[in-house]
DNA sequence: CCTGTATTTCTCGAATTTGTTAAAATTAAT
DNA sequence: ATTAATTTTAACAAATTCGAGAAATACAGG
């Protein structure tokens, strides 16, 4: 398949990727095994896994032939950063409000 | 165009979604007013703009003839909702090691 | 060295997404 | 009543993504 150039936020579009951080979030695994929980062939789990490592969600270890799975923390981080941004943005929201509120009834 | 079947996450996979919502946390804007920072169609945008309507992450509402674009919360709940459930891996497997670490050097 | 297992690479096709232009709907203003 | 401005709908083209299957690579064990 093709070199895949996804953004960490198009990485976590896909609801078979997002399946598998969540399978990863219980126990590492090695491909196949993650291939048994999915309706899909070994080589498009092995695409979606090396996606998921590029991307930073996950790291890969090899075990003689195998290749373990496990959850890596810098692609939720970067997620985290963008939500945070916008937290801040209904934090100020609701800090003009209260402004607006105690000029308005200044008891 | 089509009718766009896009859960929360495919949402944000989008590049220029996103910069929508950045402009938007800086203040509401209409359809137009957004149009003119993007290098795309009218018809473009609107459509990105009923997606984000659609998946919550923004409210619409109408002045005569133009259409005001907010910020709204539910989109970007659901998406801290997602994360917080792998904060929570990311804890327990902190609690794990330190458990661990207890156990081998129990001063 | 040969066999079986785990995984990846390659080639390809189908489905989905994103964009464009033209035309329609709606509303404000002259 | 016409005209201009804002937005959407419709039909269609281009790009991207997701998946399959066959073949190649890598490695463990007899």
């Amino acid at each position: 398949m093709a070199i895949p150039t996804l953004d960490t936020f198009q990485v976590i579009g896909d609801p078979s990727r997002r399946k598998m951080l969540m399978l990863l979030s219980e126990d590492s695994m090695t491909i196949n095994s993650l291939v048994d929980h999915f309706d899909m062939s070994r080589p498009a789990v092995s695409k979606h896994v090396k996606i998921l490592e590029t991307a930073g969600f996950i790291s890969i270890r090899d075990m003689g032939r195998e290749r373990y799975c496990t959850l890596k923390k810098d692609g939720f981080e970067e997620l985290q950063a963008w939500l945070n941004y916008f937290d801040e943005f209904w934090a100020s929201k609701l800090k003009k409000l209260e402004i607006l509120l105690n000029n308005k009834l200044p008891n």
